[in-house]
DNA sequence: GATATTCTACCTACATGACGGTAGATAACT
DNA sequence: AGTTATCTACCGTCATGTAGGTAGAATATC
């Protein structure tokens, strides 16, 4: 079968194309959107044909599942690294919360593919790794150690991730969404911290007994 | 020229027909998006034939274009009509919040469609409003109030719309996103109600000094 | 160590299908 | 009768996927 799909790439130049391909993708996925995004696109900033593509995967939408799987798992390793150097509950969701940020300023795309997927109603069948779940576990995780230890009041993890996650993914979303004279660089340091701050106290005022805010 | 633009329409089954596309379109382009979304499907939720859509609307675009003024629009009304009841700066404050997560919750389409356009890495050229900029004046106001007032610390607009306001869109769209198991229905009073008294802690804990919290 | 063979990494060219838009006929009001 | 609303039929475009070919590197063979 000429199209097999290769668990292994074989060859160093093919690997580097097969990495450059799955960049080049995510950039235009995460500025288009899927359906607009054309393959074309892709193998130009490249710089191969589009039928070079299918030679290292099957299609559009096996192309985007790899971006889409790849963001999830750089993510959530990101996370875990961060959360495990933490031991105190509030440490836990603060690094929890700055790993969110960080991951997400620093690879842009990402949140822009992510804030995509939110907007679909509903999950995609064959899709196997949601975006909100697996932050959700996350999430969970963190919240609900919190809670145990009887720091935390017992409020939804849900509602935190949404409350306070998703302002993360807007932050970095919103940089250049505004007129000329609001845009800003979400990873400017000086924007950046002053953002993670306002994100800290959120996150406290989310958690935290009313009585024993800082 | 056939396809003149119609200000105005002639007759009420015109009416009710262009506003069913409209209402069937604005179900679609959050579905799908711009892109992926198909003049078929919105000829058939409305029990038309795809030609007829050019009748009223001259293209895709142009119809995609109408929705997003459409609730850009409604969005802004409903927000003035909620803040001006209000006098004290947080009594403001929580109207504005309210007004965005009411209106968002009772037309969700439209949350999934900001949802997309915030994704969109700048403006389209030719598209008039811009979801942030709207949004981001009305907030803008009444935050300068409260600081003037001296009742809120001086704090970023920008940054209260990406960290209090996308928490609404959030809760919204994030409705359905998860597995079964928690999926939960975002107009719901019971959750709604717990939602909102998050959304209002949040927003106090932005604005307010760090030492009249209550 | 030169030659034959296989494999990798691309390419060009084409078939296919989907969707938006257009033209013109027709039905339905008033 | 004349306008308003909707239909059928058609066309153009464009993106994907496929078929098959080719240069050059890697590997085997003598």
């Amino acid at each position: 079968m000429a199209n097999a799909v290769r668990q292994v790439a074989r060859q160093p130049r093919g690997d580097a194309t097969r990495q450059s391909i799955l960049e080049a993708s995510e950039q235009v996925f995460a500025d288009l959107g899927y359906a607009a995004a054309r393959l074309e696109d892709v193998a130009q900033a490249v710089g191969i044909r589009r039928p070079s593509i299918v030679y290292y995967f099957p299609g559009k939408q096996q192309l985007y599942d790899q971006v889409e799987a790849d963001i999830f798992a750089s993510m959530h390793d990101f996370v875990l690294k961060r959360v495990e150097d933490a031991d105190d509950p509030m440490a836990r969701l603060h690094a929890l919360l700055d790993a969110w940020l960080d991951f997400l300023v620093g690879r842009p795309t990402a949140a822009r593919i992510i804030q995509r997927l939110i907007a679909d109603s509903a999950p995609r069948g064959d899709n196997p790794v949601r975006f909100s779940e697996t932050a959700l576990r996350d999430i969970e995780t963190v919240i609900s150690m919190g809670v145990e230890a009887g720091v935390f009041r017992p409020v939804s993890a849900m509602h935190i991730l949404n409350g306070v996650a998703g302002g993360a993914l807007f932050y970095v979303c919103n940089g250049g969404q505004l007129g000329e004279a609001r845009s800003y660089d979400a990873a400017n340091p000086t924007e950046l911290s002053a953002f993670r701050a306002l994100l800290h106290k959120l996150a406290e005022a989310a958690v935290l007994q009313s009585d024993e805010r800082k």
